[in-house]
DNA sequence: TTGAAAGCGGTACCAG
DNA sequence: CTGGTACCGCTTTCAA
C-alpha cells in the first residue's frame, strides 16, 4: 500500500521465499474449511464450533505462525478501527508525551488501533490524501498541519466517521478544540504589560517547524500591547480567527511596542541576540516557548544582563524545566485536555450519527508568574 | 456499518451519499473501464492511454475526490511499502526527535512509508502481532521492545524483508544495531574513577518506561567498579551480552561501590533523595540521563552540596540542556547512526536477498567531561 | 486503445 | 456444526 505519487523507481522485491502463511494454509492443516478457520481465530458467537476443530485450528494456527492480514479483514469489513494521527516534527516534552501515552492507551483500550503517521514536510493536502488512503475510523490532527475543509470532507468520504482538530482556528466540518496560539502572545504580552514592561521582544524561532504558532503567537502579542496603547482601537489580531476576545486587561499605556527576535534553536544564535541587546532598548521578552526561553535566559545573563530587573523573560508550555532555573521561569500555560477525555471523545464522535461536527473550547490558556518577569 | 436508515437494497441502490468512490465510480463516470483509471492514475508505462482519455478519468477522479484504497491496493499487490516504527514512549529530545524526522524524510524519498505504531505497554509478543498484521516491508524497532527470535521471524515470515533493532543485545536474524546500554554505565563509572570518586551512586528511574535500560546502565556501571577493585576478576556484567569489553581504563582502586538510588521524574523526589545525600556518603553519581541529572544537581545545589566538589555529577545523552546549566553538566554521549544513514541501511536490506543479517555496530560510547565532574 | 475477468486474504451468508 | 461461496477494491494479464 501507500506509495502514491511516482518519484522512486522501486525495484519490486522478489516474491517472498518464506511464503506468508493464509488462511487457507491454517485450514488445510487443520483439515477444515477456511470459514471454519476464521469462526475459530474470532470466536464468533454466531456458530457455535466443537472444541476438538477449534483445537485443532488453533495449533495449526500456532504452528503456521499465521498472522492475520489486517488489509484483507478491513476490506472485506468495509472499514479499519485505525486512529492516525500525525507523527509528532519536534522535540516532545514530558507533558504532551504523557498526554499521548494516555491517549493511545485509552483508545487501545476502546478497541481502536493508534497509528502515527510521519508527515514530515506534507501540506495539508498530501498529507490529507496519504491519510485518507488507509481508510481510518478518525483522524486527529494535532500538530502543523491545519486542515482545511475539502480536506476535512476528503477524510469523512474515505470513511473517517471522526475528524477532530487541536489548533488555532475550528475547521468546518469537524470537531474542533480550538488551541489559539495567538491567545498564548496575548497572555505573554499582557503579563509582561501588567508588570511595568513596555519595549517587547517576541522570539520568533527560525526553524520551520514552530514557523506557523510562531507567527500568531507573534500577532497575538502585538495585538496586546496595541489593545493595551489605545483600548479603543479594533482588536482583532488579523492572523488567525478569533483571539484577543479576553485581552489585556491593562490601563493605556504609552510607548509601548513589540520587536520580533528572530533566533534559533542553538546556544550561538541565543549568544549572538544576546550580544546586541542593550542596543535594542527592550526590557521584556516573550520567548516563544520555555525552551527558547531558557536558551534565552542563559545567554542573557552570561551577557551580564539581570534577569528581571533589567529584562523579564517569559515562555510558554509550562515545562518543568522552567522551574529548575534560576530564576525560575515564568511561562503560559496552556490546558491541555487529557488524553481520557480526548479518547472518549474520539469514541463518542465515531458512535454518533456522523453528521455531527460540535466544536469544543477554546482552550484555557494563563499565564504563570515566576521569578524571571 | 449498518444504517439504519434505509432498508437494505442489494441490486439497485440510490447512490447512497456518504459512501466511499471507488474507482468504478471514476469509470462510470468518466465512462471507461476500472482498468483504464487504473492504468491512468498509476501513470502506467505498459499502456498507452489516449489524452483525451486520461483528461476525463483524471477530472472524474477529481470530481469524486477519489482516493484509492490501500488495503486493496496491498492486497492485491502482495506487498506494502510500509516501514513500521513502534511510537516513542516517553520523552523526545531535540536530539532523537532530528533523528526520527531525518529517517523519515529520508525513507519516504525512497519511496517508503513511515508508521509509528503506538505499542505503549505491550509485550515484545504482543507487539510482534500488531506489527505484523499491517505486512509492514521492514521494522525498525527502537524503543523499550526487544524482540526474540521467534518475533523476528514471525515478522519476517508476514513479508518483513527487513527487522532492523537497535537495542543492547543483537537479535538473531535481525539486522542489529548494538546499543550498549551497559556500556554506557561503564562509561560513566569510569569517568567518575578516573576523577578520584569512589563511592557511587546510580540513579535509576522508577518509571516504567526506562527501567530496562536503566537496570543495564546499572549493571554496567557496577561491573566498571568490579573491574576497578580487582582488575583480575572476571568482568561480565551479567545482564545484556557483552559489554564492559573496553572497560574502565582505572588502575586498582579500594573501597570503591554502587549505590542504586530509586528516584522519579519529578521535582519532590529529587527534592527527597538530596534531602538524605550526606548519609548517604555518596561522592560520585551517574544520574541515568541528563535529564535526571538536571533535576537532581538542582535538588543538591538547593540542598548546599558544592557540585562537583563535594559530589560529581553525569548525566548521559548529551542533551543541550546540560551546557545551559551552572556547572555544566558532563554526560555521555552515545553516536547515533545519522537518519540518513539508517535509511539507507533499510533500504538496502529490503532490496538485498532476504537471507542477510549483517550486525552492525556497537555504537561509541564516549564521556564528555564538563564541569559538573 | 480499451474491456472483461481473475484473483489477493478474510468474513459472513447460505445450504447441507 | 461445518463447507461452499460471494463478495470488499484494486491491479494485471489476456482478448477484442
Amino acid at each position: 500500500m501507500s506509495q502514491s505519487s511516482k518519484p522512486p523507481k522501486p525495484s519490486t522485491p522478489a516474491p517472498t521465499p518464506p511464503s506468508v502463511p493464509t488462511s487457507a494454509d491454517v485450514a488445510r492443516l487443520a483439515g477444515v474449511s477456511r470459514a471454519t478457520v476464521s469462526y475459530v481465530l474470532n470466536d464468533a458467537a454466531a456458530v457455535r464450533i466443537s472444541e476438538p476443530t477449534r483445537r485443532k485450528v488453533r495449533q495449526a494456527a500456532e504452528e503456521l505462525g499465521y498472522v492475520p492480514h489486517a488489509a484483507a479483514r478491513s476490506l472485506r469489513a468495509g472499514h479499519t478501527r485505525i486512529v492516525l494521527l500525525p507523527a509528532p516534527e519536534g522535540p516532545v516534552g514530558p507533558l504532551h508525551s504523557a498526554f499521548l501515552n494516555q491517549l493511545q492507551r485509552a483508545l487501545r483500550r476502546l478497541g481502536y488501533t493508534v497509528v502515527q503517521y510521519g508527515s514530515l514536510g506534507l501540506s495539508g493536502d498530501e498529507a490529507t490524501r496519504a491519510w485518507a488512503e488507509l481508510r481510518p475510523v478518525a483522524v486527529v490532527c494535532l500538530g502543523r498541519i491545519t486542515l482545511s475543509a475539502r480536506n476535512v470532507d476528503t477524510l469523512k468520504r474515505a470513511g473517517a466517521r471522526a475528524v477532530i482538530t487541536m489548533g488555532p482556528a475550528p475547521v468546518p466540518g469537524a470537531h474542533a478544540l480550538v488551541t489559539d496560539q495567538a491567545e498564548i502572545g496575548v497572555r505573554a504580552a499582557a503579563h509582561l504589560l501588567e508588570r511595568g514592561r513596555r519595549r517587547i521582544g517576541v522570539v520568533v524561532p527560525v526553524e520551520e517547524g514552530p514557523a506557523p504558532s510562531a507567527r500568531s503567537r507573534l500577532e497575538g502579542a502585538r495585538s496586546a500591547v496595541r489593545c493595551a496603547v489605545s483600548p479603543a482601537a479594533p482588536s482583532a489580531p488579523s492572523a488567525d480567527g478569533p483571539s484577543g476576545a479576553a485581552a489585556a486587561d491593562v490601563g493605556t499605556v504609552s510607548g509601548a511596542g513589540v520587536v520580533p527576535l528572530p533566533m534559533a534553536y542553538t546556544e550561538e544564535s541565543a549568544a549572538e541576540l544576546a550580544a546586541r541587546w542593550r542596543s535594542l532598548g527592550l526590557d521584556g521578552v516573550f520567548a516563544y516557548n520555555d525552551e527558547y526561553a531558557m536558551l534565552l535566559m542563559r545567554a542573557l545573563l552570561d551577557e551580564g544582563l539581570r534577569v528581571p530587573e533589567d529584562v523579564a523573560v517569559i515562555g510558554a508550555d509550562d515545562l518543568l524545566l522552567g522551574r529548575l532555573l534560576r530564576p525560575r521561569l515564568s511561562t503560559v500555560r496552556i490546558a491541555m485536555p487529557t488524553g481520557d477525555h480526548l479518547a472518549e471523545l474520539v469514541d463518542r464522535a465515531v458512535r454518533e450519527s456522523p453528521g455531527t461536527a460540535d466544536r469544543y473550547g477554546p482552550v484555557a490558556v494563563t499565564a504563570v508568574h515566576r521569578e524571571s518577569t
